[in-house]
DNA sequence: AATGAATGAGCTTTCATTCAT
DNA sequence: AATGAATGAAAGCTCATTCAT
């Protein structure tokens, strides 16, 4: 690939981002190209519909976070920390975006086995954290789960604000 | 307003409430209309426009809301109650919707009102919590407000489920 | 179907006639739309895309050939004069066009069927004239079809010009 | 011209040829250039236009009917014999399409005097036919070239086909 | 008053053509 | 000289809204 058109490719990965997250899945294509700096036209050559492009990021999310989930459990600290470095490492990521393009699109296969992997490493880092002591053993670790990203995916969370404080504690075994 | 025309006017608000909550904001009118059993012709003449329509759900929807909390303050039970009493109220109710809806449709002066209505009835209520010393003092009553939005926010949200559990768990007081 | 429906829906196909006739099956559809006076929108409210247009000609080309091929049966009169009748009656007619939509857009069960129909009325009519002796047996019946079509659906021919002269000659018994 | 620009140029009106026969002369440039193993670029180095390439094809079938005509007239056999020759040589080659292209494309100074030469040749065969009692003589020799023209350019056209032999034996002379 | 047909602006997508690499 | 990326105009199609029936 030329470098061009991988920094072409780049850029409008960028602005898709930035613009879904701003104004819905249905931003007109026309403003993507144009927040890339590109014509329509480019757009198309690197990304057949839209819906190639959705996937695209939330692709490209799903990947993040799977790459720092798996950073966290190598890290080999202790189990608590590696669940607040998590809900940190998300907090202000447009989570909340992947997950509704998630239930948009269609998924693809390769999604599914990324949904699959970011889902693993979620349950072991409860379990471990369970097991440590430190989270609350009357949570089934699906549920655990369920809760830690139904907070992370909220837009506008941030690390330390009043949500994922009363989150963390929450989770935390008493 | 005869009968018929307040049928009418419920059936299309009914079947927008269904639609977007299931379909988003950008249903077509038409379907909108075959919905509720009416040519679109008929929903126009009830609504001018998508944004009319649009601005009587989340209406209705804070208005329940206002009600609820109003209600529950009224009663004059434990303050901790009136939380959890909220909470359940909210549960099944599409509020993700109402707020999302809020985001996007510019708000009319009505909707301004009643959304300022719901906040300090929100912030009473957590006040009354915090002075009863059931909920943690340690949360500016704003941001406690916020959590229990989150909680309640959530679409297919149930009381006693598992994030409920959590956070209300996380705002009460050791 | 409300009056001015119909009417619209008959402007619309006999414009996509002339047009598609003229100028290929490509021409853009907003043509077509204002060819019939008509906006684009009432066109696909008719037909849902280009290929339900093109379709519909086709279908109504072979009802007419269908038609004027029973019609020429059911007569009753000497077996060539229906095959010469046949010539006439699809001289000047834009068959061409029905052929070439038929081998462009896919062919519904519907239009299968009619097909059918003008193929089993032609190889009667032939038969018939073989049977009566006046015209060539040294042809299977299926090739003197296929010979009647072929020329009877070129774009210009008249009832009478060269083309058909030459044609029936050739195909009379010596 | 250097030897693989030529060879370059040959690709891609071999390739054109291919494909406009069989997909219709709308088919995008660019399979033009990726069926020629070209690039759009160097398709376009050639022809500054998708005119310019259409012109192209439908000179290059003018020229070989030209020259074919030419070469049977010249030969100096029986009159009948180049008719049926004439036939024979057309065969195969898509002369509905060059046809076609010619009705489509606008014709350049060069293809008129192309297309007036084929048909003072086609005169001159037909003429003579006449003129040995093989070619029935009620026909204009303008209208016998017409119906020859018909024979030779239906696509698919075999020598001895059924279509063939119908029109040849209705051209004859009783 | 209800209906659903017509309108046309707006968005998606394609492709001829140009031009940087 | 060849390549294939970028452009942007044009065409298909959808849908909010209007208005004749």
């Amino acid at each position: 690939m030329r470098a061009d058109a991988r920094r072409n490719r780049d850029r409008i990965t960028a602005a898709a981002l930035a613009l879904v997250a701003e104004r819905g899945p249905e931003v007109p294509m026309e403003e993507i190209a144009r927040a890339a700096g590109l014509g329509v036209g480019t757009l198309y050559r690197h990304f057949p519909d839209r819906g190639a492009l959705l996937e695209e990021i939330s692709v490209a999310g799903l990947v993040d976070l799977r790459d720092a989930a798996r950073a966290l459990l190598d890290a080999g600290g202790p189990p608590w920390a590696a669940v607040e470095g998590f809900v940190a490492h998300c907090a202000g990521r447009p989570l909340a975006l992947i997950k509704a393009l998630a239930e948009t699109v269609p998924a693809p296969p390769e999604r599914e086995e990324l949904q699959g992997e970011v889902d693993t490493l979620m349950l072991r880092m409860v379990g471990a954290a369970q097991a440590a002591g430190a989270l609350r053993a009357d949570l089934a670790p699906a549920d655990a789960v369920a809760v830690l990203s139904a907070v992370v995916c909220r837009p506008g969370v941030r690390a330390g604000d009043a949500l994922t404080t009363v989150l963390l504690d929450g989770l935390r075994a008493r």
